[in-house]
DNA sequence: CACCGACTTTGATAAATCGCAAATGAAACC
DNA sequence: GGTTTCATTTGCGATTTATCAAAGTCGGTG
């Protein structure tokens, strides 16, 4: 097996303040796995056999209903952790994970996280700290969906795509993978029709530019006056 | 400052798996206190100086927008934990909790939870458990808004709340403390008005029986096939 | 290069739910 | 006991958003 380096992880903040050789040992029973685009990572409700840190392309957490229907939990960048149920004292995965790109991850045998959480206890304290934070945004978007209407939720969204994945071109701030009106629909409560419509009318407004697949916010400031619901409408 | 006996929390899953003398040295460091109904016990965006377990009484823990509305996360149930922004690595309370019912909690300073987590490994795996648990519900409570209307989430809302604090009359299952119709619609997203419309509506076909700030469930089981969208509509 | 499939747009209609207003009811407070 | 306050109910019109249906568009593939 091919040593990992630590470089790959030495920069990352779940892994900020260990000391070069804490890394190395973490490495050594890490694997790096390579998954293709569209194809799971882990599945809701299978045994959490490992957790991850995805080192390069983009992942979406669903969560799926009984029915069938699913909705779009978060989206995972590189650095990210993914698939931490044991530190939540799980055994199954609560959501799955699925490759919007091709992805490279590196996996950790899920029974050596409480030998981690207490060798690397800075480990520990990142991870917690990131679940927080993660416990935080499930929240606001509870809020969201309780509070504000459709048009207000899908703003908010694509402002957080932004914030998270956003790549700066000459037309405007655009989200860096490719992600369908049902997609968007997916992660505010909606359907895609609707997402389409307002893509529609805040294009004509000047807001955003968007085809198929890819969405670019042009005027991030008023896009947000909208999400806040501060903008008077013209 | 007078002796806290440890028969307080001994029995409470949180403080499960601990030695006799480990809960007298934590509790030497708390205080207990007494709530009000509808004080708050700690505020939203106020710096996190304690964390709490709620002895008795009930908690709503209450998350404001900048506009005003409020949406009500969960309540809290004698035993649960509370505040404990530290375990994410916050400084600050991301909602705010007020007693329902007066209430008796213990405070800890919230600077002692590292030592906490590091002296009493079991106590900080308990308190994660807690965690991984609300994500998952919080999650949940996602899915349900994005997917399901109205009457299926008050639906599913008030199956919770027997669930959590259910008391057993000859009426039915009650809904242990006082409830408003508005205090559904800010758990639920919706308005204090369809609340009460769906009661009305249940109450004629004998799901449920309700009240003055109070609710019984008479039929759990054909609220639930309601709730899960399994239950033709007679 | 034509075809296929996935994604997107758009219109028309229907349904769910809100917002407003007013009336009623019940508990709490002098 | 009377009054006040808060909670609840109910009707109705207004809005939002879903649903259904159909057509258009784009990109990739054989």
């Amino acid at each position: 097996m091919s040593r990992l380096d630590r470089s790959l992880i030495s920069g990352l903040p779940v892994f900020e303040g260990l000391q070069a050789d804490d890394l190395d040992r973490m490495l050594q029973s890490a694997r790096s796995l390579r998954i293709e685009k569209e194809t799971p990572i882990f599945e809701q409700g299978g045994e959490a056999h490992s957790f991850f840190v995805l080192l390069d392309g983009r992942a979406r957490v669903v969560k799926s209903t009984a029915d069938g229907q699913q909705v779009i939990v978060r989206y995972i960048v590189p650095g990210e952790l993914m698939g931490i149920a044991q530190a939540l004292g799980r055994t199954t995965y609560p959501a799955s994970a699925i490759a919007v790109l091709d992805c490279v991850v590196l996996a950790w045998p899920g029974r050596l996280w409480p030998e981690f959480a207490t060798a690397y206890p800075t480990f520990g304290m990142n991870t917690y700290k990131t679940v927080g934070a993660r416990l935080n945004d499930v929240q606001t978007q509870v809020v969201e969906m309780a509070t504000e209407q459709v048009e207000r939720r899908v703003a908010h969204s694509l402002l957080r795509l932004i914030k998270q994945s956003g790549r700066k071109t000459e037309a405007g701030i655009l989200i860096d993978f490719p992600i369908t009106r049902q997609d968007i629909a997916e992660m505010t409560g909606t359907t895609l029709h609707t997402v389409s419509r307002l893509l529609t009318a805040w294009e004509e407004k000047g807001l955003v530019r968007s085809g198929r697949q890819q969405v670019t916010i042009k005027e991030p400031h008023r896009l947000l006056l909208l999400a806040e619901g501060r903008s008077r409408q013209d």
